[in-house]
RNA sequence: GAGACAGUAGCUCAGUCGGUAGAGCAUCUGACUUUUAAUCAGAGGGUCCUGGGUUCGAGCCCCAGCUGUCUCACCA
C-alpha cells in the first residue's frame, strides 16, 4: 500500500537517491523533463525490419527511440538496459563508453534509474549473443521516476495496489496490458459491425429525473441552481427508445449505468453496456444479431470464435454461431427432469416447494410466471455454453412486448455463457396502454416496499403514445463480454479502474 | 449486509515455542567492454495495517477497528 499513500514528505531511501539524482541533474543543468523527443521507431518496429539481421552483425541506420528503462546490467564500460515502449516491444540498449564517450556514459550510469523515461539516438545492431540493440551515440533523460519499479522477477502481485495503481500494473504485467487492448479491439469491432449495418451512435443523458429501463437501486445526486433530485442512471433503455420514436430508426449506445447494489467478481457499481435498437426488427433478429456482435468481437480481439476458458470444463468457450434457442419453461423442464421429477405433473405448489428446497428467492407475488423465473434463477449458473433462453413470463418483463402466441410470456431472451448473463433483449413493448399497465403494476410492487421496481414513466409513455415502430432491442453487457474474451475470473481485471474504498 | 482468509523493507515473501527483525530482487559503494532473472565483494534500508489488552517481554496470543481477496446475499 504504501505504493500508493505516501506523504510526499516521507520519502523511502530509494526515493531519496533518485531525488538527489534529480537536483545532480539540474546542477548540471540538464532538464529531467524536457518538452520534446521526436522517436523515429519503435520498439516493435525495430524487430520487424531488423527480424533478418544476423547475431554480431552491426547496421549504420540511425534511429531514435523512447521509452521506459525496466532492466539495466552495468558491467564496467557497458551498460546494456531494456528499454519498452508503447508498442510494448522490448529492446536492449547497448550503451558503450566508446560509442557515447566518457561524460555521457558515465551520466547514465549516474543518473539513470529503473523506470526513467529516456530517449536514445544511435544505430541498430545485433549482439553477438543474438540480441537486437541499438547502441547510442547520444541520450536524454525525457521524465525522471521518483519511485522505484515493482521487482522485476515477480511483478506487482499485490490485487489491492494493482487496483490503485493501475500504472504500475500496466507496466509490470505484460497480461494485464494484454487484456485491456483486447477489450478495446472488442468494443471497436461492434461499433464497426454496427456502423456497417447503418446504426447511428448516440449518447443520451446519464443524469434521470426517473430512473428506468432496468430494476436496479439507483444512486442519489441533486442538481444545486434546478434543486432537483437526479439520480444517475440505470439504463439508457427508455431514452433510446424515445429516438426511435423520433425516426432514429437505428441507434446504439456504448453507455456507462450505474447500479446501488453490491461489489461481487461479476459485478462493479459503475459498468458498461451497449444497447442496439432497430425499428421494424424483433427479438429473433436480436438474437442473430448478438451472435454476429460477440463473433465479430472475439475475432477481432482474439483471432476467432473458438477461446481458451479456465472455467469451461473442456478448456474451451465456443463461441461460433448460431447458438440453441430454448424457451425458459424448457430449459426449467430440463432442469427439473435432470432432479428426477416430472414437469408436467407438476402444480404451482409443488414448483414453490421445489424452488425453497433449492434455496431460491420466493416471488414477492406468487404466479406461474414468477415461480418459473425463479426457478430458472436456480439453475442459470449451470448454462456453460452459450444459450439463447427465450420467452420470458410477462411478470418479470415490464418493457418487453407479449409474446405473439401466448399474452402471458414475453417475446424476450437473454444470453448465459459460463452461467452468466451477457444479453438480455426483447422485442419492444410498443403499445402505450399495455405499457402504462405495466407501469401501474410496477408502481404497486413499488409501493409495497420492492425498491428496484419500476416507477411509472410518463415522459416515456407519452413517446409511446406519438407510436413508436415494432421494434427489437437489445442490451449486452461489455464487461461481461470482455471477461469471457480475456478469460478473467473477475469483472475488476477488464475494468481499469474498478471501484474500491478510497484510502485515507 | 454475513462468513472465511490476508496485511512484515520500494517489490516478492520467510519469520520456529512469545525472547535482539530475515532472505531474494531493488538501492548505495567497489570490480568488470557482449550482458540479458548478468556475476563477485561489501553496506544501508522497518509505524511488522491501526488502536487497545494479556505478559517481565508481543510480528506472533486476545479484543476492536481499517483495507483487500474469496464465498454468500442483491443484481447485469
Amino acid at each position: 500500500m504504501d505504493t500508493v499513500h505516501r506523504p510526499t514528505l516521507e520519502r523511502s531511501e530509494q526515493e531519496r537517491v533518485r531525488l538527489d539524482k534529480l537536483a545532480s541533474m539540474q546542477d548540471a543543468g540538464i532538464q529531467a523533463y524536457p518538452p520534446e523527443f521526436r522517436p523515429t521507431a519503435t520498439t516493435a518496429g525495430l524487430h520487424d525490419r531488423y527480424a533478418n539481421l544476423p547475431a554480431g552483425e552491426d547496421t549504420t541506420d540511425i534511429v531514435r527511440l523512447a521509452g521506459r528503462i525496466v532492466s539495466r546490467r552495468t558491467s564496467g564500460k557497458l551498460c546494456f538496459m531494456d528499454l519498452v515502449d508503447g508498442t510494448h516491444g522490448r529492446i536492449q540498449i547497448f550503451a558503450d563508453l566508446g560509442g557515447l564517450g566518457e561524460e555521457a556514459f558515465r551520466r547514465l550510469t549516474e543518473w539513470v534509474d529503473l523506470g526513467d523515461i529516456l530517449g536514445v539516438e544511435g544505430h541498430v545492431r545485433r549482439t553477438r549473443r543474438g540480441e537486437l540493440s541499438v547502441q547510442p551515440s547520444s541520450w536524454t533523460m525525457l521524465a525522471k521516476a521518483l519511485r522505484p519499479l515493482p521487482e522485476k522477477w515477480h511483478g506487482l502481485t499485490d490485487v489491492e495496489v494493482r487496483y490503485r495503481a493501475r500504472h504500475l500494473d500496466l507496466i509490470t504485467n505484460p497480461e494485464v496490458r494484454e487484456a485491456f487492448i483486447k477489450r478495446s479491439r472488442a468494443v471497436s469491432a461492434i461499433r464497426r459491425v454496427l456502423d456497417a449495418e447503418g446504426f447511428l451512435e448516440v449518447e443520451t443523458p446519464m443524469l434521470h429525473a426517473i430512473p428506468g429501463g432496468a430494476a436496479a437501486r439507483p444512486f442519489l445526486t441533486h442538481h444545486q441552481a434546478l434543486d432537483l433530485e437526479l439520480h444517475l442512471r440505470i439504463s439508457p433503455e427508455l431514452y433510446l427508445k424515445r429516438l426511435v420514436v423520433g425516426g432514429l430508426e437505428r441507434v446504439y449506445e456504448i453507455n456507462r449505468s450505474f447500479r446501488n447494489e453490491g461489489i461481487s467478481t461479476r459485478h462493479n457499481p459503475e459498468f458498461t453496456m451497449i444497447e442496439v435498437y432497430q425499428a421494424y426488427a424483433d427479438y429473433s433478429d436480436m438474437m442473430t444479431l448478438t451472435e454476429r456482435l460477440v463473433a465479430a468481437a472475439a475475432t477481432e480481439a482474439c483471432g476467432g470464435t473458438r477461446i481458451p476458458c479456465q472455467q469451461h470444463p473442456t478448456g474451451f468457450l465456443d463461441l461460433t454461431p448460431p447458438w440453441p434457442r430454448r424457451t425458459m419453461q424448457a430449459q426449467v423442464d430440463l432442469f427439473l427432469r435432470e432432479m428426477g421429477h416430472d414437469p408436467d405433473a407438476l402444480d404451482l405448489d409443488a414448483r414453490l416447494r421445489i424452488l425453497v428446497a433449492q434455496g431460491g428467492t420466493v416471488p414477492r407475488e406468487v404466479t406461474p410466471g414468477s415461480v418459473l423465473a425463479a426457478l430458472f434463477d436456480c439453475f442459470d449458473s449451470r448454462l456453460l455454453d452459450p444459450v439463447f433462453i427465450t420467452d420470458f413470463p410477462v411478470e418479470v418483463s415490464p418493457l418487453a412486448k407479449r409474446h405473439r402466441d401466448d399474452p402471458s410470456l414475453t417475446e424476450r431472451f437473454e444470453v448465459f455463457i459460463l452461467g452468466r448473463e451477457l444479453a438480455n433483449a426483447f422485442s419492444e413493448l410498443n403499445d402505450p396502454l399495455d405499457q402504462r399497465g405495466r407501469f401501474e403494476a410496477q408502481a404497486a410492487a413499488k409501493a409495497s416496499g420492492d425498491e428496484e421496481a419500476h416507477a411509472v414513466d410518463e415522459d416515456y409513455l407519452g413517446a409511446l403514445e406519438q407510436g413508436m415502430p415494432p421494434t427489437g432491442g437489445l442490451g449486452i453487457g461489455i464487461d461481461r463480454l470482455a471477461m469471457l474474451l480475456c478469460d478473467a475470473a473477475s469483472i475488476r481485471d477488464v475494468i481499469l479502474f474498478p471501484l474500491l474504498r478510497p484510502r485515507a
